[in-house]
DNA sequence: GATGAATGAGGATTCATTCAT
DNA sequence: AATGAATGAATCCTCATTCAT
């Protein structure tokens, strides 16, 4: 069976790749990825630092994997939050909660997607299109449950692909704003209104 | 009076360091504050790296200047914009379209903005008190501006700091938007689309 | 007696000392002493790293075992053909032809001896006095047909140690050109043309 | 004029090169390419490190700099003694003892020139093309002399391709003998000892 | 004031060697 | 005996900053 059929050496190669992206995570949101040394990270690791290295190619790899792991858990979340509402305005409330709630338990995380992931929208790198991709299967995501909303009448005829981009980037911005301004806050209050706001906003 | 003041000296400076500034925002703008070089800024400055020196510390410094200089210019016009405008609605068009105009004219800045101000945010440094407060002044400007419009019926009675901020950074956002997905779509278009938004967001 | 005596322990770590000088060899042909990795020869053995470690000490020990073998061998080849020559002249070819044949049928050893041996003459090392010796056991080989032939008549009364030295090394020069500049040529042509050569230059 | 057009400016690079060159070639010589370290190197000189790289863009081109301007030396003083040579053989003495005298004069470069120019040769690599350049027209230069020895009835009607190839390869071996195994001794007489026995192997 | 050569601290990466399993 | 994960010393190279000219 597949799950028996992973062997002690597959375990700890997952708990290495685990303990390293933590630290990682941690050490490049205290310092940010350039002044982040794979040193430090390895220390907080507990690993030398070649050890670093059997793991990971290289730092910017190190940064990527943490990166996109974090950003695929939080897309992950929104999506099945989406799934299991029912209306159209449940389904934005969800996708705005999904993202507080996953950067309000993955502060980590949330410091480096938020403060480093417009360069990598902006400088060509080769980790430019595999998160293009991941951005854009949630904007569809979102165009979806607008279409869904406009379709059904609660939602104006508005351009469905420019309204999920400011949907999008507002709640990324609200989270930032939660997390920076208003970090012990409870999420839901954040949610309420920031969802209110929208809803009233593209509703009819 | 001031202007007769300004010595020849005075004015060479003034524009040394403005020539400075602009190639330091063109070069930040197209690596990053971690990958410039001052040897590039100086390059594209047509001087030498020490000159730089002469006129700016440190490569963190002429950054923080270059930044600097942008928010400002960036606020003012919002600040004058508003004062132009005079119902409440035109006043938070104005604010929305005042910021996307200026990085529409100013895309090298925006860049480094929309790229390395989060950083500035997060991470505790030098910079830090001097740009929060000039972000405060502009939430100030938001509030009043939304106190305003709650006065005069025009808009729910919401918390005007949550609300000012949350708008702040929706238009932030809808400028990236604007930027990077429709760059060559007229300003107003993006504005009239966001203002809407945000109107039907807060008003009655 | 000697093969009695073996035992299938003895058996095995001869089989596994050289499968590990074969896949050595074909290493450090390829990239050299100092870019060879322990890992690629690892590989190519089919063996772990660290079973490389049970069998010798060290990289460099490796390396100059690898080389030892084909010296040692390079070296019998040249005395057994000597031997089986009779006059001087044909003494002289089968020296040159010993040497030529084996680099021609081990190119690994040949890339090696080449490009690595001239640094063990040059730098004092541990590894020095041993070569050092086989080497002056070829020479001092060299120097008795040499003898033999001037008191014989046939060569000219030359100081044999200078002569026999730089017969060695015009040869190891001739093998080498062989090898780089020549290599789908039958080896006897080469030989041929060497030896008369160094047969005039030294004849009466 | 040409020569007073050179500024202080061109005077200072060209002594700091000299410099690094000189000191690259010490430590070249002494530990090999692989052992060497640019920290050595810049202490040598007497410099940071930093300063190496300001004329030198690695420490491969570094190398290939040394090594390229102790061959380009001496095969311009091979030409040379060639060209004032008159007859056929004083031709080959001349080139036999212009090598000989450039490497007993410049050691380290001879170290560097024993050592590591047959990975060069053997191993691809950016610098291989161009040294193989130098090589081939020293190759020709002697091809030259010995086809004018021919048409001149001094020399048997040999392949002259391949006797250049073996005449420049002993003489290489000669001057590697001369300087490890006879160091004191003085050039002329191994010059005369190696010019003779080249002369009977290939004269009529 | 302006220059740009020199500096050297700092950091990513490699790889021979070890040792617990 | 064999393994291969872990180690960390070693080294190349970069670049912000300084300072003599």
């Amino acid at each position: 069976m597949a799950l028996l059929g992973r062997t002690k050496k597959d375990i700890l190669l997952e708990f290495r790749t685990g303990e390293i992206l933590h630290a990682a995570r941690t050490v490049f949101a205290s310092h940010g990825y350039a002044k982040a040394t794979v040193d430090e990270i390895a220390d907080v690791a507990g690993l030398a630092k070649g050890t670093i290295y059997l793991y990971f190619p290289s730092k910017q790899d190190l940064f990527l994997a943490a990166l996109r792991e974090g950003v695929e858990q939080l897309h992950g979340q929104a999506r099945e939050h989406i799934a299991r509402a029912t209306s159209v305005e449940e389904k934005i409330r969800a996708f705005v909660n999904a993202r507080l709630e996953y950067c309000d338990r993955n502060r980590d995380f949330f410091r480096i997607y938020y403060t480093e992931f417009a360069s990598l929208q902006v400088r060509s790198s080769r980790a430019q299109p595999e998160f293009q991709d991941l951005y854009e299967q949630q904007l569809r995501l979102l165009e979806s449950v607008i279409a869904e909303g406009i379709a059904g009448g609660q939602i104006r005829p508005l351009d469905t692909a420019k309204v999920a981009r400011l949907i999008y980037e507002a709640t990324r911005s609200a989270v930032a704003q939660h997390m920076l301004a208003w970090p012990d806050q409870r999420p839901e209050e954040t949610t309420n209104l920031v969802t209110d706001l929208i809803w009233r906003g593209i509703g009819c």
